[in-house]
DNA sequence: CGTTTGGTTTTGTTTGTTCCGAACCAACAT
DNA sequence: ATGTTGGTTCGGAACAAACAAAACCAAACG
């Protein structure tokens, strides 16, 4: 079952939209980014690409670079910009740094309703204890995962400078 | 800086809506049983805590249901509903399969991209060799770290029966 | 029977998102 | 200056989500 690439786009961008919370449009400018083959994407390449309108691919390349999802390079003699995925600011590295935020989110807002427990509620404290500590765990466990695997990017781009 | 009922209600439930991808009300109801004393609530209740109508209450409470986060049982000889969290679904567990669920069409999809670079362009393929790698090892590991808490939950539950 | 209680269903209303078209602007070319 | 190219900005249409109001229904009660 050999995917096409415009199928590929497809999957992708759903996956985007739906990982990053991206609108259809940008989510799929997104995905042509980081299947193309080019070095770099005029604003018109966008556009053709998905058939989309001028403002509507405006406004989608403004959110992805404003997110740092992509920047752009000019060529000289040339007055177009030429879009292309942040180097710095990788796919995986913004994930794992994503999740690693998310995992904090959470543990404080496990921390808040258990110390609430403890202090108000009593019994529930005790009902929720041992899993409550489960899952702490796995949290910790987690944590220190998402470290250890940041930090071997950040030695790559160390390693790449 | 200690935060009354009323504000860890708002946080949980904003962190429910957003992490759950619930609607605003619906969240609200779970953040109360989340922190309810009380042993049930009746759709009363839930209505009053909230001052929401009755319809948005009726359609939030089943949702909970639908989504298997709540029950509710009966008292003898009062017609109401007493809603309260599902025992055997509790929010952890759940939350780790959802992760688990996620961490595979992630896998897949990169997979996907992957193999398609690898075909069609191998430039882009070589230049995202060691990152990818990086990335799936992380995802393995992350796997296998769920696993072993879901297996840890599910021992729990099978303790309790 | 009629009425109250505990909800559900149906039908708006409000609000927000996503996109398009058209007008606009700024830089460069002629 | 006038035109062309590479965009941005400003309404607005089309649709969807979240809630509310009101009509409805079914079980229990007097």
């Amino acid at each position: 079952m050999e995917k096409s690439k415009e199928e590929i786009i497809e999957t992708l961008g759903l996956h985007l939209e739906e990982q990053q919370n991206l609108p259809p449009l940008a989510a799929r400018i997104y995905a042509i980014m980081v299947l193309s083959d080019e070095d770099g994407l005029t604003f018109e390449d966008c556009l053709e690409k998905r058939g989309a309108s001028k403002s509507s691919t405006s406004t989608s390349l403004n959110l992805l670079l404003k997110m740092g999802i992509i920047t752009y390079f000019t060529k000289p003699g040339d007055r177009r910009r030429y879009f292309t995925l942040a180097k710095k600011k990788t796919f995986f590295l913004t994930k794992l740094q994503e999740f690693l935020k998310r995992l904090e989110a959470e543990k404080s807002v496990i921390t808040l309703v258990m110390d609430y427990h403890k202090k108000h509620c009593p019994k529930k404290f005790e009902e929720g204890k041992e899993r409550t500590g489960v899952y702490l765990d796995y949290m910790t466990d987690s944590e220190k995962l998402l470290q250890k695997s940041i930090a071997k990017f950040e030695a790559i781009e160390l390693k790449e400078n």
